[in-house]
RNA sequence: GGGUCUAUAGCCAAGUGGUAAGGCAUGGGACUGCAACUCCCUGAUCGUUGGUUCAAAUCCGACUAGGCCCUCCA
């Protein structure tokens, strides 16, 4: 298949490192608060880049780290590192806080029909491998001691800028007017490893190093975790845009150094999801959760056929609109596929072509939007009812939309009584020619995501 | 200042040199309650401008507009 790969910045043909085993590591939540639907987009992405990879025959082995601690970069952010910010906001521990949100951050993925991966590990559970990778790093002279704090020295890195394609000379200084620069730092691109000493002293969590009670730096934990589970080679790593540069950069830097060799072959990054005024964030403009969306009456699997209607590199631009007509166009599909008959019926050779465009789509750098056309082409087709039905049981393992799941919704006998009543209410009115109570019981119904369809033999219901 | 990406019908969007997929919306029709559901039909020469080519939305240049990154961020 082919992916678009952001070292070299072009579409490359995908060649694993071993066959039998596809390695992918997918940078995580920092689970200070709830996530946003834009930070799930990448998720998203991941998921499908995931399905498709086990969908065209390779098996895959995922892991995803779970950010429990502060991102710290010394010299980089607001002087409040974020779990403790958060903790104090919730009059919880750090330990608490970011088991609650590890468990909001799964539901939410759970939604959105985002699968696990086999692997995810919390980032406070592998202090020791960052302790020994530093070491390393120490012994060989790449990284140094400072001020009390380790650091990484850039200078030593091949190719530092690789990745982002950055050029050392071009970097703004002071980009950010709330950037403190660090004076224990050789090279002011030098990240650190492990902190003892700086303006977090109130930090909650602190472990014993070799270098005195700290805590590791924030690029640190990618590199350990994907190379504990995932061992020396690893091919595929995937985040947001954002994590380019320096987040990914760095990682670079620090797991080949310690390595020796060349570490992650393709990086794969996901666009952000923008709103009509630019780049959405937690800290401006509304705050879009799943939970919100669903309050407003969207179903979470809607955002994800929105999701899936675009390139995970193109930028999307979300308002309530395009969400509205998303759903709007989810659920005509869903509703198109639910009428299929589902009879058993012979399988038809003619199906096979879909197959082939479909995995085509997805080949061709996860072409989500062409391999979403390809399940209309199937309906639109002259294939049986069978054959339809299980072609779009088949995409759907990659799709993940639940075209196929019958009702959504529970029916009880207290539930049915009452539409049976409802439709009851609604035949008299009808008799009455009073067409607007019909429609407003029509519309009532509605809201439950009950439908219902006047035939010859009399109104019918069912879940939608 | 440097880097990078994008610009296709009302909206979302595919397209990677051979005369513009798909979906939604709109309009028309069948059905019907002058409704809902369902089904059928319906639209664009591709930001502007040069060039390369037998042939360009697709390649190259310029211009215009916009997004993102340059040590918080998915």
């Amino acid at each position: 298949m082919k992916l678009y790969n952001t070292l070299g910045n072009k579409v490359e043909e995908f060649i694993p490192h071993n066959k039998e085993l596809v390695t992918m590591y997918t940078c995580g939540p920092t689970v200070y608060h709830y996530a946003h639907i834009g930070n799930l987009r990448t998720y998203i992405f991941e998921d499908i880049l995931e399905k498709t990879l086990r969908y065209i025959g390779y098996p895959v082995k995922r892991v995803m780290n779970i950010t429990d601690v502060g991102h710290m970069t010394s010299d980089a952010d607001e002087g409040e590192d974020k779990m403790l910010k958060g903790a104090k906001r919730e009059h919880k521990t750090v330990w608490e806080l970011a088991e609650f949100y590890t468990e909001a951050f799964k539901k939410d993925t759970e939604k959105l029909n985002i699968k696990w991966p086999e692997v995810v590990s919390k980032a406070t559970d592998h202090i020791s491998e960052y302790i020994h990778m530093i070491e390393v790093l120490l012994k060989k002279d790449i990284a140094y001691s400072s001020g009390g704090n380790i650091y990484f020295d850039v200078s030593k890195a091949q190719d530092y800028y690789a990745l982002s394609g950055k050029n050392p000379e071009d970097l703004m200084v002071g980009v950010r007017d709330d950037v403190e620069e660090d004076i224990h730092k050789r090279n002011p691109a030098d990240f650190g490893l492990w902190f003892t000493s700086s303006k977090f002293n109130d930090q909650a969590m602190k472990w014993d190093s070799p270098w005195g009670v700290g805590y590791p730096g924030w690029h640190i934990e990618c590199s350990c975790i994907s190379i504990a589970y995932l061992g020396e080679y690893l091919d595929i790593h995937c985040g947001g845009v954002d994590n380019i540069f320096p987040h990914h950069t760095n990682e670079i830097a620090q797991s080949e150094a310690y390595l020796g060799h060349s570490w992650c072959k393709y990086w794969c990054h996901g666009e952000h999801l923008n709103d009509s005024s630019g780049k959405m964030s937690k800290s401006k403009g509304e705050f879009l959760t799943v939970s919100l969306l669903e309050e407003k009456g969207y179903d979470p699997l809607s955002y994800r056929y929105f999701c899936l209607k675009s390139h995970y590199r193109n930028q999307l631009v979300f308002s309530y609109d395009s969400l509205s007509s998303a759903q709007n166009e989810y659920y005509k599909l869903r509703k198109r596929v639910l009428n299929l008959k589902s009879e058993k019926d012979a399988f038809q050779e003619e199906g096979k072509a879909y197959q082939e465009k479909f995995r085509q789509a997805l080949e061709n750098d996860l072409n989500t939007s062409s391999a979403l056309t390809v399940v209309y082409d199937v309906l639109k087709s002259e294939l049986n009812d069978y054959t339809k039905r299980s072609l779009i049981e088949e995409f759907d393992q990659v799709l993940s939309l639940d075209l196929l799941k019958e009702n959504k919704q529970e029916i009880d006998e207290v539930f049915e009584k009452w539409i049976l009543e409802k439709i009851e209410e609604r035949k008299l009115a009808k008799q009455n020619k009073d067409f607007a109570k019909a429609d407003q019981i029509r519309e009532e119904l509605s809201k439950k995501h009950v439908q219902i369809k006047d035939t010859r033999e009399g109104t019918i219901f069912e879940l939608v």
